[in-house]
DNA sequence: AAGTGGTCTAGACCACCAT
DNA sequence: TGGTGGTCTAGACCACTTC
């Protein structure tokens, strides 16, 4: 039970390397009609790994909603849902929020240095300038959303020599992360309904005062301190906050 | 490491009572302004477990958003959020949805049976029969939000024999638990926004036309099967959604 | 009765942080 | 350098489902 005997140490922990191989597995739609995996045993012997091991890759798997496990029966695929013309996002952890597959985007305004006192104390700045970009992204051709980011003057700056954001599918925190000393570590998020403003309603194809989805976003990082606040107003016609609820036992 | 030698088995787990006792004592601000708990080490020591059960107990709060885990320094219990007048929830699991704190119900209509066929469709019934209910709930003395329940006819009418909803903050499902063959395993929920119908702007108390949050939900079974849908109207002014994202690792 | 996932122990090495 | 959380192994018994 040393560890001398166990397998070499990689960079990407063996759980992880295991959850993403099944996740693949699991899209391809390789486990049948009946979306049955392998037991654990058999995930053991297959890639030579713990159970603890294969047991935290399928609760990875479980925390995104990809698997139900079923106490004596076995492990099973959940069903992925279809489509309903708008595009529905879902989202059970932050990493799946650090990209928009399939959207493009567009720089309204790019980070610039401004006068905000209240923005600037919501980010805890000590100050009352705050970096401001307005950025919409589109999905076959429509417009969906248009987000307001807030972050530090000094932040703002670095974002603005390095040209954040370049990737069209990528997020400004995503990319901003390699220029922080420290991790995003999670972000909170207030989900609520307001009218259009005029300028937003222009650029998400609404109706000015149509109600529209709010959601507003601040990311902390390892050490607790604030990075980004972020306001994003989607047309809920083009638009919807999907999530899965689970029951922990 | 003979399994006689450990602690008897409990009806409940072991990293669960481990995580109830911790979640009170974060409630109650017991580990101090930094908010420091104990080591893993101490937690073992204190409670008798072995790591493993202090990690998963861990897992658990840190899934719900109530701790943070800084490698090489500690865990920290996360601040909690001051209110802004407005009732907002935080969800991270179902089962931080089966009751609603603070809040009272108020029965608008009991579970009847009605002739819906889109509705019954929806629950995947062989029929075009569903059961149908209507509820609205409070907070600090005014309606935030009203919510239709619908449920296969059968249940309805075990439900309507029972009273259910009885419980001032309860919910539906989580009372019609009881009554079923299969456990609730999950739910998947779409948030998005609309204008508010007259009669729903007026049981929550806003204008007509009003933008309001809409949430729908449909709670499937261990068995895969779809046991209810919701669809709750909430008033923005007096209700946000709040939720927390975290990183994986 | 056999097989599956759920819980738990004991022990190990590692990466990272604080000192 | 010592302590913290992160990862991993080996093995055990249990509850539940299926046959």
């Amino acid at each position: 039970m040393t560890d001398s005997a166990s397998a070499p140490r990689r960079a990407t922990p063996a759980y992880r390397l295991l959850a993403d191989r099944l996740r693949v597995q699991i899209d391809r739609g390789e486990f049948g009609q009946a979306g049955r995996l392998p037991t654990e045993a058999e995930l053991q012997r297959e890639h030579g790994v713990s159970r603890h091991t294969v047991r935290e890759a399928l609760n990875q798997l479980e925390t995104d909603g990809l698997i139900r496990r079923v106490q004596g029966s076995g492990t099973f695929a959940n069903p992925s849902q279809g489509r309903s013309g708008r595009y529905q996002r879902r989202i059970g952890s932050l990493d799946e929020i650090v990209v928009w597959p399939d959207t493009t985007m567009e720089v309204l305004d790019s980070f610039e240095v401004e006068v905000n006192p209240a923005l600037a104390a919501r980010l805890e700045l000590p100050y009352i300038e705050v970096g401001h970009a307005r950025i919409r992204r589109w999905y076959e051709g429509e417009p969906f959303v248009v987000t307001d980011h807030w972050v530090a003057p000094s932040l703002a700056k670095t974002l603005a020599e390095a040209r954040v954001p370049t990737r069209a599918d990528g997020t400004v925190i995503g990319e901003a992360e390699q220029f922080l000393s420290s991790k995003i570590a999670g972000a909170r998020q207030d989900i609520t309904a307001m009218a259009a403003p005029r300028r937003e309603a222009e650029l998400i194809g609404c109706e000015p005062g149509a109600p529209i989805l709010l959601i507003e976003r601040v990311y902390y990082d390892t050490a607790g301190g604030l990075v980004e606040m972020t306001a994003s107003h989607f047309n809920p016609r083009r638009y919807s906050y999907r999530m899965d609820l689970r029951r922990r036992t």
